[in-house]
DNA sequence: GTAATCTCCGTACATAGGTACGGAGTCAAG
DNA sequence: CTTGACTCCGTACCTATGTACGGAGATTAC
């Protein structure tokens, strides 16, 4: 039993669209397959597999392109090459996360300036917004 | 004098490209300017100052959409929908910091797996991604 | 007057990751 | 055989926010 499926059910299978599979073999991500006289695709379970690794990667922020380089991995360096571009990201992320905790820390004190300021008539967002030197930076 | 300045001083003050300018005009963000004979955009200081508007609220979030909306308030219930979109946008902020949290924990336990465990020949990273049962799921 | 620079406008392009479409061919079930 | 579903492929489209281009007109400085 051969196991070997038409791109639809591969899809379905492995949880993306159709065209989300032929964008992936476009971008290099998944092999051109074996096709028969109809011309359909072929794949197998292992095409499944590596749909759900690039899935799994970009959950963890990796790019097409960051992705398509761990696939290629295989060989005595491959886990270095992983754990550097694994170390990149977790710096990506941190900064990241240091970036919009700023952006919440600035948007939590308009907030709270609002509340405590509206009855005034003029608007603390809008104003700490319209002027440079506000009561808002820091 | 009347401080009045074409496109490229304008940009050039406000720090943004002549191009953003105009694309700002086409996005309703800034008002079709006067024009003289020779058919080239008068800006003044308003202008500038609008434009600083845009930018310092994008640093902290929010789309040109949402500027559009904060830059037409005007009147006695200003203050309570900027307050609303300042709480929503609070809200997507904390959000994307949790969800990033979630994505640097599992990148740190990958790389610190991977530099535990990386004689072995196999790679923890390539592992955990390639397999749905892996030590790095919580 | 000349040359360089600026401006205009409509159109196209970039990014990253898809998604949709239309005409034609193939397959499977009744 | 017919019909409906699936597939193919090349092209176009979407999102949000810009950026670039090319031909033509206007301005500025020497």
């Amino acid at each position: 039993m051969k196991n070997r499926m038409t791109i639809g059910r591969l899809a379905e299978t492995a949880g993306v669209g159709v065209e989300t599979v032929r964008f992936y073999q476009r971008a290099g991500l998944l092999a051109e397959p074996k096709r028969p006289v109809s011309g359909y695709r072929e794949y197998g379970e292992a095409d499944t597999r590596r749909i759900h690794f690039i899935k799994r990667a970009q959950t963890l922020g990796f790019s097409l392109e960051d992705i398509a380089g761990l696939l290629q991995l295989d060989g005595p360096h491959s886990c270095s090459v992983a754990h550097d571009l694994a170390l990149e990201k977790l710096h990506i992320v941190e900064d990241k996360i240091r970036s919009l905790e700023s952006i919440r820390d600035a948007l939590w004190q308009m907030v709270r300036q609002c509340e405590l300021k509206h009855r005034r008539g003029t608007c603390p967002i809008i104003q700490s917004l319209a002027h440079r030197d506000s009561s808002v930076s820091r």
